[in-house]
DNA sequence: TTAATTAAGTTGCAAAAGACAAGTCAAAAT
DNA sequence: ATTTTGACTTGTCTTTTGCAACTTAATTAA
């Protein structure tokens, strides 16, 4: 399991920073954007993200995105196997750092395509 | 020197994981934050965020963050072993994804503080 | 009704990144 | 001339990531 930065005070007193310090890694905003955006709620949608996450990262992710609260999860009562993931109210709020992030990148494209 | 995610796509068509790919790590954003609220210019400074980055981190940052274009620097000339570390619009225009982390993080504190 | 497939993981190992302490080196202050 | 300071680098250790292979239970196919 992840420990997000633990060496990083707890009461940091600086919202963004606090923020940064949970969601500031490589995965979680991709996976809140394919829940929130891309409706995925499935752990083989995640998966198959393009931008191709690891099988034992992408279980920490959603265990720890679960423990934050961002992500909640029950078994598809259709398909026993199936475990469906949805988007909290947390999650949700992501909405605004998603769309700024977004912006960004679209105004710098990264250099060397 | 720290290479920005080197597997996911360069193309990956989202711009949003796009600058997650660019950004996403534990002090870009704090850095960022310091240069451009804070007004932070120097690597002392930097060192002395209350987040406690490392020597060595915090160069490599700096490193890379010139690199992205994101900062400038250039050697102070009234104190010729400062060196000035400057915002550029490419990291200006970040500004509305430290609001948007700010205020998530300003709804949601983080769990056991 | 046994056999194959599939969803959602786990395990093991190598490589990369991060943390911490100590050291370097040139410029400036004493 | 000596000490202090700013901006680093180096070395070592720990943590996190990435990759491949394996597991287990549920479902589907033969």
């Amino acid at each position: 399991m992840t420990q997000r930065n633990e060496n990083m005070p707890k009461n940091c007193a600086c919202p963004m920073a606090d923020a940064v310090s949970r969601l500031g890694d490589r995965w979680s905003l991709i996976i809140i954007r394919d829940v929130l955006l891309n409706k995925k709620r499935h752990y083989n949608e995640f998966l198959h993200a393009k931008e191709g996450i690891s099988t034992n990262i992408l279980a920490s992710r959603l265990r720890m995105l679960e423990q934050e609260g961002l992500l909640s999860s029950n078994i598809d009562p259709t398909n026993r196997r199936q475990k469906v993931y949805l988007p909290t109210q947390k999650a949700r709020d992501l909405e605004p750092v998603l769309k700024a992030l977004e912006e960004w990148g679209l105004k710098y494209p990264r250099a060397e395509v």
